[in-house]
DNA sequence: AACTATTTATAAGA
DNA sequence: TTCTTATAAATAGTT
């Protein structure tokens, strides 16, 4: 939408990548407003630049319950994948990594959808990240009275990357 | 950009407010798309419909980290605005609500910019999605061996709404 | 789900 | 950076 068409591919010249990040970031925002007005939807954007700027904006609900809605989404698609009932059990790293190939299989034989299982990645990750935010929460807000009572802890250091590699 | 121009409200006929929803919703993912690959940045976009169904897209990273990028700015400004050294030792619930009047005070004072003020409800609510998705992860994934042990929490329940209303 | 008249977003230039 | 303007792209109403 400019004088001229743009491919969608890197923006090689810095100062022009800048200029656009700028407009298209505003433009997006905008967007979103205007599709939870419109539709009456919460709408959250977040866009990080490479240079690790923050930039976000929630429209319809605040942020938090947004997140935590997807969240809640994450952990329910876990739940329908029946991978709920390992992970609670906290499996050493060996016995995680044992279940996700026949885990693959079995949703192939019931004809899981392809979206189903490009999902499993990002669901795993979310297992991931879960964890980092009760982290990151404890170390920010929740530190107890008593932290030598604090219980180990299912960590991503307990989990090497080939985890998550397995289905890309 | 349509056959009409289209006021930024709530539209009132259910199913054209479907269409527009699902249209625009299509745009915005693929606004974002763009907006990551043309200036390489990670881009996440979260829509829950009226009817609480969700949508999400991330694009130049996955929506797990995208959304701990988030979290770790909200801790980071939290602490900017000195409030996490009190939430860190637990205060209870009266001690928080005298906390947040005289802080609004200080920073009426020191002439900080609207844009804090208005963050500090955001950080506030985000504070406890923490505590939510803290609980959340352990219901789901972190069940450990021994839940007896668990420690005490600092549960949103121990927070009634007037806590947050008290900035709105 | 497709079509197009229009509006809107924005790329390049000032 | 901010404003302008030609043009590309999105989309509202229609089929």
């Amino acid at each position: 939408m400019g004088r001229r068409k743009v491919e969608i591919k890197r923006i090689e010249n810095k100062s022009s990548r800048q200029v656009t990040f700028s407009k298209r970031r505003n433009g997006l925002i905008e967007k979103s407003r205007q599709l939870s007005v419109l539709c009456e939807s919460s709408v959250a954007v977040l866009v990080v630049s490479a240079t690790d700027k923050l930039y976000s904006s929630s429209s319809g609900d605040n942020m938090s319950k947004i997140i935590e809605r997807y969240q809640i989404q994450q952990a329910d698609d876990l739940k329908t994948l029946d991978l709920e009932e390992k992970t609670r059990n906290y499996l050493p790293h060996k016995e995680l990594l044992k279940l996700v190939p026949s885990n693959l299989e079995e949703a192939n034989v019931n004809g899981v959808s392809v979206d189903s299982l490009i999902s499993l990645e990002e669901e795993l990750e979310t297992a991931l990240s879960v964890t980092r935010s009760t982290k990151i929460g404890k170390q920010t807000f929740l530190v107890t009275r008593d932290e030598t009572a604090m219980l180990p802890e299912f960590s991503s250091g307990n989990y090497p990357p080939e985890t998550l590699s397995l289905l890309k």
